[in-house]
DNA sequence: CAATAGTTTAGAATTATTATAATGTAGATT
DNA sequence: AATCTACATTATAATAATTCTAAACTATTG
């Protein structure tokens, strides 16, 4: 979803109905120069605090699930009990900081093409994604 | 942990006291032909299924974590609220097959070795895992 | 502008996991 | 082999993330 972009049309395009709610989220979440990493709990404090009026916790998760089923969040997979979420679509892989939990984007063109040789039959490959943990260099690591 | 090996000594070895409970579940987790995926969830059910005495889930949690931190066990990363565990310690990939929300394992020698040309300042790589999401050839895909 | 189908909401329910604190036990010391 | 002590186990409570529920609300359709 591109910066400034009329989000009513947007919403309105994959058949979500534009409420007040979506598009205060929208706001939130597109409105900016770079796409980022999200937990649900990050994205309800960004909405209290940016905004003057409160979204509940459960219009958070639809919202946020809906979004991903329509293609504009991607869910990210780490070890945590937490989801994370990525308001960066393409393909790409991650970098995870063990020490601060944080994700780094990491380009296609930073790794090169993955090629699997073996394949499961009757299945077809949906993703391949590469997480790649790091922690601090000059200590013990767990 | 080879096969029929002796559960009490290799406890001892990193140092957990070889009790009752940490040899019952060596038995569950080690005393078989291939390594094997599963969750918290999955190893109670077996304890329960294969052994005349339960044990708490507590001890499950705590003994499970122990391994790991030991390296009996490999935690692997799935987007789903659960911990995926896996007796297959070394380094290797995995298949994710949506549909069954069953783990494959993928041999290093599976997937060409992957060189990261990006690095973070101040931190080393840890681990690099693939996960290779599948799912059914003959539908639509989430 | 009324009907209706989709949304939002607060709060309860659920699920996975961790903490607690009392009891039990392995291994060392007498 | 009795005792000590640190580590383990246990049932249960607590926590945290997420999902469910059912009533109130609202965007769109007719």
């Amino acid at each position: 979803m591109p910066k400034n972009c009329n989000f009513v049309e947007k919403l309105r395009e994959v058949g979500l109905r534009p409420t007040k709610q979506r598009i205060k989220m929208c706001e939130v979440l597109y409105n900016r120069e770079k796409t980022f990493h999200f937990t649900i709990n990050d994205l309800v404090k960004m909405i209290s605090e940016k905004m003057n009026e409160k979204i509940s916790l459960a219009t958070v998760y639809n919202t946020v699930h809906a979004f991903e089923k329509k293609g504009y969040l991607k869910e990210i997979s780490i070890d945590s009990q937490k989801s994370y979420f990525d308001t960066n679509t393409s393909a790409h892989h991650h970098f995870f900081d063990e020490d601060t939990h944080e994700l780094i984007d990491c380009d296609e063109s930073d790794i090169d093409k993955i090629n699997i040789k073996k394949n499961i039959t009757g299945k077809k490959i949906n993703s391949v994604e590469v997480l790649v943990r790091v922690a601090s260099d000059n200590q013990t690591q767990k």
